[in-house]
DNA sequence: TTTTGAGTTGTTCGA
DNA sequence: GTCGAACAACTCAAA
C-alpha cells in the first residue's frame, strides 16, 4: 500500500482544477485546513473574509466528507502543526497550492525545511494564478512594472492550460484523526453584523459555479460598459470566489473564452478581452507582490516616501461610516457594511477621495479595506491603493484627481446606485442627487432632507481639496 | 546602448 | 451644451 499523503487547503477551496489535490489523490490522503493566524502577522484574514471563510470551509468539508476523505481542521501554528501531521500519518508528501503572500513565502520556507530535515516533501502547485511570477519577465529579464505590456507579453503566450477534472472518489485513511467542529475555529463574528452578506453571496465551490452560470448568461455579453455602472449587476461578482479559490482562474478564463467563442484570436480585440484583462490585473497584482514583497506596506515609488499625508482619525472614520457627504463615496462604503463588496468603479471613486481630497495615507484606506471586504485579497488590495494613491506601479498623471460629484453623475445618472444604499436622498431628483448641498431649499423640502441632519454637507470642498491634493503632490519634486 | 513610442479608469477651462 | 487642449514630465519596454 502506498504512503498516504497530506493535503492541505489554504486559499484553493475547491475540488475543480485543484492540482494539489490531484497530485494528491493517486493514493490515500489526508485533506486538513489550518487557521494560522500568527504566521500571517497583519495579514491574518479580517472580519468579513472569515466569515467567508467560515461558510467556505462547511462547503468544502461537505464536498470531501461525501467523496470519503473528510476534512481535518486544526488552529495554530502551521509551521508546527504540518510537519507533526505528516510525520503522525506517515505521510512522506505534503502537497498545496502555492501561496504569494510574504509571509506564506516565508512560512512555507520554513515547512519546506522541517519536512526534509525528516524526509518529506512540500509540493507546492500553481493554482491561484495563470502564471507563475517567479518564471514569467520582461524581455529584460526584470518583472513587468507596466500592466499593459504586462497583459499583452501574457496573452501572446496563448490561452492557459485546460482544467483537470474534479475527482469522484477519493481515499481518505481508514482511521483519521479527529479534529476541530468548524464551530471551535470561532471565524463568524460574535455580534452578527454579517447577518446581510446571506442575502448576496453563496460561499463556497457551487455558488462559485453558479455566480459563474449566471454571468456567463448575461452580464458577460455587456460586460465593457456595465461594468462601470454600479446601479447594475454588471460585474461578475466572483471576486471572493477567486480570492478563496473556490474557482481557479484558468477554468474561469476557459468558461469565458468557451462562451465568447473567437479560436485562434485572443488579446486586446477579441471579445473576452474586457473581462479576461480584469483577470490579467488580478494577476498582475500579483505579478508585483511576487517582486515587491513590500507592496502592502511602503510605495513603490520610494520618493512618495516623503508625501505629506495628514492623518486625520475624524476624516477616516467618517469616511469608512459612509458619512463623507458625498453620495456616491458614502454609497460605495455602505455597500461595503452591508454586503462585505463594493463596486470596482465606487472602490476607485472613495479611494480616490480618501487619499487625495481628504489627504489620508493609502495603508489606512487598505487597511479597512481588508476588514470589510470578502474578497480581500492582499495582492489586489496593495497594488490597487497604491495605484489610486499614485504611488504604485503605472505612469499615471498625478494631476488625475476623481471628482465624486462628476463620477456619480457619469456611472450613477439615474442615482439608482445612491438609492438604494443612502436611503435618505432617495427622494431627491436625479439632477441633484449627486450634489445635494447644491440643491434649492424648496427641492430639499420637498425630498424631506434636512442637510446637516438627515444627511452631513461634505466634510471637504472639493475644489480645495483637489488643490490641496495637487499642491502636496507637487513637494515631492523631480526625483534625481 | 540609445532611441522611441506609449501609458486603465480624469478634470477643468475656454472657445 | 460641446469640444479640444492643457495639465508636465516620467518611466517603462522593446526595437
Amino acid at each position: 500500500m502506498t504512503a498516504p499523503s497530506l493535503l492541505w487547503f489554504r486559499q484553493d477551496l475547491r475540488l475543480a482544477d485543484n492540482p494539489a489535490l490531484m497530485a494528491a489523490a493517486a493514493g490515500p490522503l489526508l485533506p486538513v485546513f489550518v487557521l494560522d493566524d500568527q504566521a500571517a502577522g497583519g495579514w491574518a484574514p479580517g472580519g468579513a473574509a472569515r466569515w467567508w471563510l467560515h461558510h467556505s470551509l462547511a462547503a468544502l468539508g461537505a464536498a470531501l466528507a461525501a467523496r470519503g476523505a473528510p476534512l481535518f481542521l486544526l488552529r495554530g501554528r502551521a509551521e508546527i502543526l504540518i510537519p507533526g501531521l505528516a510525520q503522525a500519518i506517515g505521510a512522506k508528501e505534503v502537497f498545496a497550492s502555492r501561496l504569494y503572500e510574504p509571509w506564506a513565502r516565508e512560512r512555507d520556507r520554513r515547512i519546506a525545511e522541517a519536512l526534509a530535515a525528516d524526509g518529506r516533501q512540500l509540493r507546492l502547485a500553481t493554482s491561484a494564478v495563470l502564471m507563475e511570477p517567479a518564471r514569467f519577465a520582461a524581455g529584460s529579464g526584470k518583472p513587468y512594472a507596466v500592466y499593459t505590456p504586462f497583459a499583452r507579453a501574457l496573452a501572446a503566450t496563448g490561452d492557459p492550460p485546460s482544467p483537470l477534472p474534479t475527482p469522484t472518489v477519493l481515499a481518505g485513511l481508514p482511521q483519521p484523526p479527529d479534529g476541530l467542529a468548524l464551530a471551535t475555529l470561532d471565524l463568524l463574528p460574535r455580534r452578527d453584523w454579517a447577518a446581510g452578506f446571506a442575502a448576496h453571496w453563496q460561499p463556497g465551490e457551487a455558488g462559485a459555479a453558479a455566480r459563474l452560470t449566471g454571468f456567463l448568461a448575461g452580464p458577460i455579453a455587456a460586460y465593457g460598459a456595465a461594468r462601470n455602472t454600479p446601479g447594475v449587476a454588471g460585474t461578475s461578482g466572483l471576486s471572493p470566489h477567486l480570492h478563496w479559490g473556490e474557482m481557479s482562474p484558468r477554468s474561469l478564463w476557459h468558461a469565458v473564452r468557451a462562451a465568447l467563442p473567437q479560436p485562434g484570436v485572443l488579446g486586446p480585440q477579441s471579445r473576452a478581452w474586457p473581462f479576461l484583462s480584469e483577470l490579467l490585473w488580478r494577476e498582475f497584482s500579483y505579478h508585483l507582490l511576487w517582486h515587491h514583497p513590500s507592496l502592502p506596506d511602503a510605495p513603490l515609488r520610494p520618493r512618495f516616501a516623503e508625501f505629506p499625508w495628514a492623518p486625520k482619525p475624524a476624516l477616516l472614520r467618517a469616511w469608512q461610516r459612509g458619512r463623507t457627504g458625498l453620495p456616491i463615496v458614502d454609497a460605495g462604503l455602505r455597500e461595503l457594511w452591508q454586503t462585505g463588496w463594493m463596486h470596482n468603479r465606487v472602490r476607485m471613486i472613495a479611494a480616490s477621495l480618501l487619499v487625495k481630497h481628504l489627504l489620508q495615507p493609502w495603508q489606512d484606506g487598505a487597511a479597512w479595506f481588508w476588514d470589510t471586504l470578502v474578497d480581500a485579497d492582499l495582492a489586489a488590495n496593495s497594488a490597487s491603493w497604491q495605484w489610486v494613491a499614485g504611488c504604485g506601479s503605472d505612469a499615471a498623471p498625478y494631476f488625475r484627481i476623481f471628482n465624486p460629484v462628476l463620477q456619480g453623475e457619469k456611472f450613477d445618472p439615474a442615482g439608482d446606485y445612491v438609492r438604494r444604499y443612502v436611503p435618505e436622498l432617495a427622494r431627491l431628483p436625479a439632477k441633484w442627487l449627486h450634489r445635494p448641498w447644491e440643491a434649492p431649499a424648496a427641492v430639499l423640502d420637498a425630498a424631506g432632507l434636512r442637510l446637516g441632519l438627515d444627511y452631513p454637507r461634505p466634510i471637504v470642498d472639493l475644489a480645495e481639496g483637489r488643490a490641496r491634493a495637487l499642491a502636496a503632490f507637487a513637494t515631492l519634486g523631480t526625483p534625481a
